[in-house]
DNA sequence: CATTACTTTCAATAAGTACTGAAACTTTCG
DNA sequence: CGAAAGTTTCAGTACTTATTGAAAGTAATG
């Protein structure tokens, strides 16, 4: 297989696996773009490389900053704007598990326990209701509070812990 | 809170909720329904209920099955199909990191091996490359490993050692 | 075996989301 | 300060994905 090809086939695959976690195609392709890269990019060179316009690729490398997990890095007596990925996995998953809990969890956390403010009749409809969103409360705050921990580790500890506790 | 109003709200939040994961608005809004029914529900019930179509329920109901996380339920006496969902959430979540994971984590790995026949040159380009893709294919492994093991316990265990685990 | 009750499919269309490109804005530098 | 280099914004448009509804398919019933 050639190179060119090969980085063609993985940038897209990353989009596609992007697109069905509800990150979008560009943003992931960018990222995957940035991972595999043996030098920081200018966002001209990501537009060249995947055909983008100016602003779409403005957009989504902010969007990846804003995710922390694309940081901009000044090149020595340049003016433009450089970009690297962090390169380490476990860092980039646990940065976007954290954003996402901040981002989702959180808001359904609130709106459980809102909605745990209807009014108790004795009706099965009700009843039910509420027992099933109690439960999903909980099990939402039982999620963050894993997250949590889990972010504190670092990988090795981790899975070694893991590993051992799995048997 | 009246009840209705939760309701809506409720299931107004799931289908948001699952859109940002990649799961379709009505698919997810037909999940928070069936969850908090007190009984089981018929097409025409959730047709109803979320005001969509026919077709479109169908195609949605049909798809929780195939997800496992809803399940055909026969009334006695009535020809109609009915519709009830797990409401067990930790079996849901297993339930749908087991089949993102066939769907989407078992192509990846694929293609990273595939990727990795990429002809061996020196440039800087090609060596981070290779090291980039095969963490990456080594993650997605260790990844697979693990979430095959989570879903062998039950939650009251996992959380438990869990919770030792991390202190 | 024909009628009826119910389910599935799918082409057309609507709704939602992402992308472009040009204009506005900001920063750097002589 | 004014020009040049670079960055951001956003209205319009293209693209993608979901939804409808009617027609075709299937299965139970007398």
């Amino acid at each position: 297989m050639e190179f060119k090809a090969a980085k063609e086939e993985f940038i897209q695959s990353w989009g596609i696996l992007g697109s069905s976690w509800g990150i979008n195609k560009t943003m992931a392709q960018i990222h995957a773009l940035l991972l595999i890269a043996h030098q920081p990019l200018s966002t001209e060179d990501i537009m060249e490389e995947l055909k983008i316009s100016r602003g779409n690729a403005n957009m989504n490398i902010r969007a990846l900053i804003d995710w922390n997990i694309v940081l901009k890095k000044h090149q020595s007596g340049e003016r433009k704007e450089y970009f690297v990925a962090e390169k380490d996995l476990w860092e980039t998953s646990k940065q976007i598990l954290m954003e996402r809990k901040k981002r989702e969890l959180e808001p359904i956390t609130k709106m459980l326990e809102q909605i745990q403010e209807v009014e108790n009749d004795k009706s099965p409809e009700v009843k039910e209701f509420k027992k099933v969103t109690q439960s999903i409360g909980q099990f939402a705050i039982k999620s963050d509070k894993i997250l949590k921990r889990i972010v504190k580790f670092d990988q090795s500890w981790f899975l070694g812990a893991f590993a051992k506790l799995l048997k």
